[in-house]
DNA sequence: GCAAAAGTGTTACTTTTACACCCATGC
DNA sequence: GCATGGGTGTAAAAGTAACACTTTTGC
């Protein structure tokens, strides 16, 4: 689906091989300078940013088709991804832009095409580790990169909600199981953890406190390393232990910060 | 839909109403003598239990979509409803079932019928009165009665997966949210909540703690009137207090038994 | 009186919170 | 030295868990 043809008959015949009436919108979360920041996708013509999103293959999963519509767009593998809520107004998608973006590549579109049809979307929320994203748009797109979530556009459709509805599922989440890590390279410090938390609940936490809860958990290897280049006293790095972390996501052990 | 001939249109041509390859499937729970119980439909000519479920008309959203088909199997409106999953396989229907079920009625029907088609399904969980409820069977079904959740017959699809699931859900929300009273009738003994929690949770609460606490929160009102025809020392009637829950609801507090 | 379950209180224990103290580093 | 942030400890407060004592009712 590179070519300008190939995108002709996505838009004509795309029902073939997708589902019609269902779509995936997602809100992938990347925290950057102690800020929680979200990729969005600027759509062609109508100068509008929206969600990253697409269409299921009639041949695989939901789970899959979220997968590998965000593979497309960050270029990575194995995302963390939670599908947290069904946005299935029956006029959500029933706006003149929907109309605009698909005639501006084609004017000869009728009314019925399956782009047109009432969208049934599944909401996901992402969490990356935005160093290792390379943002790319897609067939509909002409941009497609960061924005700080303090200062979001507005966005195309119902999609401010569905962000809206994803940072409190995210907010909710994060409080009960230990789901932050993906938003973190490998190599972390308890700081820098701390901030996360500190900026997803929207609240400050207590130092010392939160390093005693958190290593309470086990689910963290303090290495025999510290950060380099500070200008303060070097702090040690941390490793999240995926082996425990799944003794603990079964035990569905309370977490609450 | 309830004579044999709109029967027939709607599996001929149920699609010109309905969303396509979209449909709902809802665990409606019950609470009958210290059990918890849920609401299955017989589903005719196979013999086999299916939960609740149907497809979304074109002009309606997903969730009063819901609302409908529950109101159709139960008699009862503004049902306690949870979107908790998206069941999403794209097997997950393609089975032998499927098509004796509807070729049962129209041996004509051929393969590509949109009722044969794959099924993305949005999972619901309902919490109801058991006593409000009459349960009646749609036209798919012979049968529509309660269950025991400890005795289910085997269920189609993947039904027993998403009860499971669905069950999960409830137990987490129950943990943090008060959702327990729309299982229960309008007035309630302290003892009646107590073995709900128990029950749903699997295992046993003390009597005075559980007390203290569902009390603190403020959601409940002590009635001036007890049980009556108790062999035993009349306890307390009480009710809930929907303003206060309203309350709770928004501050997202915590609620961990 | 006795059994059963309600209503309430007491105490020990655990967790949470607030804050304090010293350490290492770069300027 | 001093400012900055790291690492750790402690004590008060709050919350939880275990259980005990009394009350009411029907038999």
């Amino acid at each position: 689906m590179s070519t300008d043809s190939d995108f002709l008959d996505f838009i004509h015949k795309g029902y073939e091989q997708h589902l019609p009436h269902l779509s995936i919108d997602c809100a992938v979360f990347g925290f950057h300078e102690n800020q929680l920041r979200l990729l969005l996708t600027k759509v062609i013509r109508i100068n509008q940013w929206s969600l990253p999103g697409g269409f299921i293959r009639r041949e695989e999963s939901v789970d899959m088709a979220a997968q590998r519509i965000l593979r497309e767009r960050t270029g990575l593998d194995n995302i963390y991804l939670e599908q947290f809520k069904v946005f299935g107004s029956a006029d959500r998608n029933n706006t003149p832009d929907t109309k605009k973006i698909v005639k501006s590549v084609d004017n000869n579109i009728t009314d019925d095409n399956w782009l047109l049809q009432r969208m049934v979307s599944m909401g996901y929320y992402a969490l990356v580790d935005i160093a290792k994203v390379t943002p790319t748009p897609d067939t509909l797109s002409e941009e497609c990169r960061w924005w700080d979530l303090t200062t979001l556009p507005p966005l195309l459709f119902d999609h401010s909600e569905i962000v809206k509805d994803a940072l409190k599922a995210l907010r909710q989440h994060l409080a009960n199981k230990p789901i932050g890590f993906n938003l973190l390279p490998e190599k972390f410090t308890m700081t820098e953890l701390r901030r996360l938390y500190e900026t997803i609940l929207g609240r400050t936490i207590d130092r010392g406190n939160f390093e005693k809860k958190i290593l309470k958990l086990g689910i963290l290897d303090r290495l025999d390393e510290v950060k380099s280049n500070v200008t303060y006293k070097a702090p040690f790095l941390y490793k999240f232990n995926t082996v425990k972390y799944q003794e603990l996501l079964e035990t569905d052990a309370g977490f609450g910060f």
